[in-house]
DNA sequence: CCAGGAGTTCAACGGTTGTCTAACTGTCGT
DNA sequence: ACGACAGTTAGACAACCGTTGAACTCCTGG
C-alpha cells in the first residue's frame, strides 16, 4: 500500500508533504507571496528584493518547483516563475480535510 | 515596525510562521489529524497510535499549542488535547490571501 | 571569439529539530 | 504511604536544512 491517505484533493501524500515543508521556511514564503504578486516573475527580481545570495534564491525555486507550487520555465538566460494557485488551493483543502473534522471546509 | 502584513485573518506573522513550521512535520501532522479525528483526545492514545516515546508525543504537543492549533487541558493525571480549527482555517485563510492573488479564496 | 551576466552545482559550515533515554514531578488506587 | 502510571524536562545525538562562496555552464552582445 503506498496510499494510506486518499488524495481526493488531486495531491500525493508526498506532495503534501513537500509543500508543507516548502512552506515551513519564511523566506521561502516570501519568495512565494512575491512570485504569486506578479505574472512570470523573473528570477532576477527576487535577488533585488532579499539580501541572499543566488545560489540560496536557485535553491529555493528548486524547492518550490519540486513541491508544485511554482512552474519554471527557462526564456533564454533568464529564468520565469509563475505560481501554480491551484496547487496552494489543492494543499490549503486536504489540510481542513484531514485536521478539519466537522467542518465540511470546502475551499474555492 | 512589527507587523510588515497586516494580520487580517487574526493571526500574527509569528503565529502564521509557528503554525507552518508546526505542520511541516509529518508525525506531527499526523498528531494533529488523530486530535482532530476525536474530540477531547486523551495523550495515551497517541502514543498507542505511534511507535513514538512518549518524551516526542510531549515534545510534539508543546510546539502545537505553541502554534495556537490545539488546546490541552489536564484532567487529572490525563491530559486532553482539542483541536482548534478557527486557527487552522485562519491559517489556510491567511495562505490564499498571501498567495492566492487574483482567486478571492475565501475559506470557511 | 570573448567578456560578462544569469542561473546551477558543489562542498562546507552552523543552526535547527526530531528523537531517544533517563531522571523527575504529579496523580490515582489500594 | 507506597507503587504504578501519565506526562514533563534535561541532555545528547543524528539528521536535516538554510546559507554561502567558488567554480561551472549557458546565453547574449559586441
Amino acid at each position: 500500500m503506498k496510499k494510506p491517505t486518499s488524495p481526493r484533493s488531486g495531491l500525493t501524500a508526498k506532495q503534501f508533504e513537500l509543500i508543507a515543508k516548502a512552506l515551513a521556511d519564511p523566506r521561502r514564503m516570501q519568495l512565494l507571496e512575491v512570485i504569486a504578486g506578479e505574472e512570470e516573475c523573473p528570477c532576477q527580481r527576487l535577488r533585488q528584493e532579499f539580501p541572499v545570495s543566488k545560489a540560496t534564491i536557485s535553491h529555493h525555486i528548486k524547492e518550490l518547483v519540486r513541491a508544485g507550487l511554482v512552474e519554471a520555465h527557462r526564456d533564454g538566460q533568464f529564468l520565469h516563475c509563475e505560481i501554480r494557485r491551484e496547487v496552494l488551493e489543492a494543499y490549503a483543502g486536504e489540510l481542513l480535510r484531514r485536521a478539519g473534522g466537522t467542518s465540511k471546509a470546502t475551499v474555492a
